[in-house]
DNA sequence: GTCTATACTTCGATAGAC
DNA sequence: GTCTATCGAAGTATAGAC
């Protein structure tokens, strides 16, 4: 075990494990229940570490939230290039770890300031590359409809997708089902004559 | 001023104004900001008084909560029997205060699991008053495409208009405009024709 | 119904030994 | 890098006077 492999083994260092931590506490009990105190114990360490990593509860919450982000762009990226670039944008709008960790940054940017501009600049970036790509997919699958264009596109997958995710961790299903197979239904038509 | 006036008067009990205070401050500063104290702080009295009216802070997130929904539902109702019924729906779901303090509420389930059931319920019921009456207004005005149907039209305007919402707060507005104006669109043509 | 006073817990953060 | 020890602030909740 050399020096260079602490980076791709197990990535166990203490800063990793505090990161994790969080994320864990933050979808399981809500950002208001990763204190610092229990983000440490979570992580098998004493509370005045995560101050030793971080100097602030805001710089762990907006460590956690780049990481997340910068791995939120990497598949996005992969998912424009894939074969069915569609279906892969829908499918990670529908992963419900994601979105329901993005519902706690959105309430966390309304209780502490500084989170706020960090989401909208990744969220901008974000649909911006997104549309940027549908606009040359949506041509090349000659996709139907006068509605269809790149930005509608993009909003629609990404409000709709996360939302019924979020609806579904309440137990609200109702009508779910049916937007969902239709969703499904234009993707596949969309990129099966492509 | 007789006794009975005090519910149609100004409402300024005690208790009115501790539910006040508490949504103001969760607007403003997200649920973990809705301390006893400060909602004490806001309403002008002292802490003991909140847990007088409330024996403990899950009941008053509920008694805020219970109160909105059935508002919600009321103004629901009045809309899906108004002269537009599409646009008042669509008006609602759009509305920024309710869907920023949907947002809180969410997340607040997600830290208070006791919210959970409550959102669920209210949810529940306000989609499937929404769906039935949907379903002979879209005959009404024979409102075009397949997809129309009541319940994914339901489910597609309040996931829409609540995200765009969202998203407007934190600063985000890429694609916005150009699907409000495809809704704007849908509603009005559904809706001239009736 | 509203207050004062207080008990007890948990929080974020720091100082300093190892 | 990790710990022990500790500070001061803020949280929920209760008892009891008025």
């Amino acid at each position: 075990m050399t020096a260079s492999d602490k980076s791709t083994a197990g990535d166990s260092t203490t800063r990793r494990m505090l990161l994790d931590a969080t994320v864990q506490i933050m979808l399981e009990e809500g950002y208001a229940g990763a204190t610092s105190r229990r983000v440490a114990a979570r992580a098998g360490v004493k509370p005045a570490l995560v101050h030793y990593y971080f100097p602030n509860m805001d710089e762990l919450y907006l460590a956690v939230f780049r990481e997340g982000a910068r791995a939120n762009l990497d598949r996005q990226s992969d998912a424009l290039v894939s074969a069915r670039p569609l279906r892969a944008l829908w499918d990670e709008a529908s992963e419900p770890r994601g979105a329901r960790l993005l519902l706690e940054f959105m309430a966390l940017a309304n209780h502490r300031k500084a989170i706020r501009a960090e989401i909208a600049l990744w969220a901008e970036r974000w649909r911006d590359a997104q549309i940027t790509a549908l606009d040359q997919i949506l041509r090349d699958h000659h996709s139907a409809g006068e509605w269809s264009t790149p930005a509608v596109v993009s909003v629609l997958m990404a409000c709709v997708g996360r939302m019924l995710v979020l609806e579904d961790t309440l137990g609200i299903s109702t009508g779910h089902d049916e937007l969902r197979a239709l969703i499904k239904q234009f993707v596949d038509d969309a990129e099966n004559q492509g």
